[in-house]
DNA sequence: GTCTATATCAGGATAGAC
DNA sequence: GTCTATCCTGATATAGAC
């Protein structure tokens, strides 16, 4: 069974998806989590604490549904594992939306709130190194500088479309095709001439 | 002379870019444009009205900054002009920042804001297909498809390293260097082979 | 047009009972 | 651990003098 401050993180993801980081009220997330106001604060302190744990929460969910594969089904490449890890954030489900909408508004939160920088850094280093990885992987005679920059620019774009997506400038479809595209060209660009 | 409410507004780009269109207060306006709060709402009715002339105001400084250009300087070629176009926004200067930070704002508050997309989308349509256009200069033999694809995948690259630049991610200078590496590496998905 | 003073209120946070 | 009730800060907005 989850636990309550399970469920009322997965609470918090919904209030963001619905009204943003900005538009997240205490007393909303309490309602919406079935809870009242005064256990958010037992259970997270304060409410950038709900934000940071909140970030924490949808990471570690995003890894589950990057990663989780079916045990008894063919491992996968590390070029299907790549396109797997960067297509499955454009994916037009409740939990993707909300996972998207959370980073992004967290994303733009961190421009002018430094208490949230560092967790922010920190996840996208993860996110990047482990890009980096598996375009390693792809192509192991690339530097690792190139690796870096190609893993840094995938993920910058993969926000980017996101944000196109969510804020109804782009189809899903079309934004996956865009990424598709930017991983063929940057692993050409990888490639030994 | 810049007008009082001139005045105003230059205050509110500052406040913004080092705020957010979220952290705006009236107040801390009224301290930084050196006048009073009465005086805010005597010009601009509310708040929301102080919020729509900004990003009225910047809109039509940025259009002033990525169009100037000195009339004795060298004409320059599509490729640099290009770079320009994209180089121009990963720039740390106030105006710049400014416009960056009240874009991504914009950007972020559109997720949750359906009455702000519909400028948003026309004003990304516009830029993407003059960077397609740029594009097309330089190869001319790329079919439009491929330049669209080209076009939208740098200018998202661009809001999600704008974006990371402004949260702390990474330093201006890095953003540039993958910026430009984004430009090569289309450019060369564009040659014909 | 501009300022000072203040009404009003939303929402974050806490205290204390259970 | 959880809830109810409430406090209190900070921020929007208005009134009225000059």
């Amino acid at each position: 069974m989850a636990s309550r401050t399970t469920q009322i993180l997965e609470a918090a993801a919904r209030v963001i998806a619905r009204r943003g980081v900005r538009g997240l009220r205490v007393e909303e997330l309490a309602a919406e989590a079935g809870v009242s106001t005064g256990l958010i604060y037992y259970h997270f302190k304060d409410r950038t604490g709900v934000l940071r744990h909140t970030l924490e929460f949808i990471n570690d969910r995003a890894e589950r549904y990057t990663t989780a594969r079916d045990p008894d089904a063919e491992p996968l490449g590390p070029r299907e594992e790549l396109e797997q890890i960067l297509l499955l954030e454009l994916q037009d489900t409740q939990e993707v939306r909300e996972n998207s909408s959370a980073w992004g508004e967290l994303r733009a939160s961190a421009v002018f709130d430094p208490v949230l920088r560092e967790d922010l850094a920190r996840a996208t280093l993860v996110w990047v190194q482990e890009v980096a990885a598996l375009l390693g992987q792809v192509q192991p005679m690339a530097p690792a500088s190139a690796l870096a920059s190609a893993a840094e620019r995938l993920t910058a774009l993969l926000e980017g479309l996101s944000m196109r997506w969510l804020s109804g400038g782009i189809q899903v479809d079309h934004a996956r095709a865009l990424m598709q595209g930017a991983v063929e060209a940057e692993l050409a660009g990888l490639k030994p001439r």
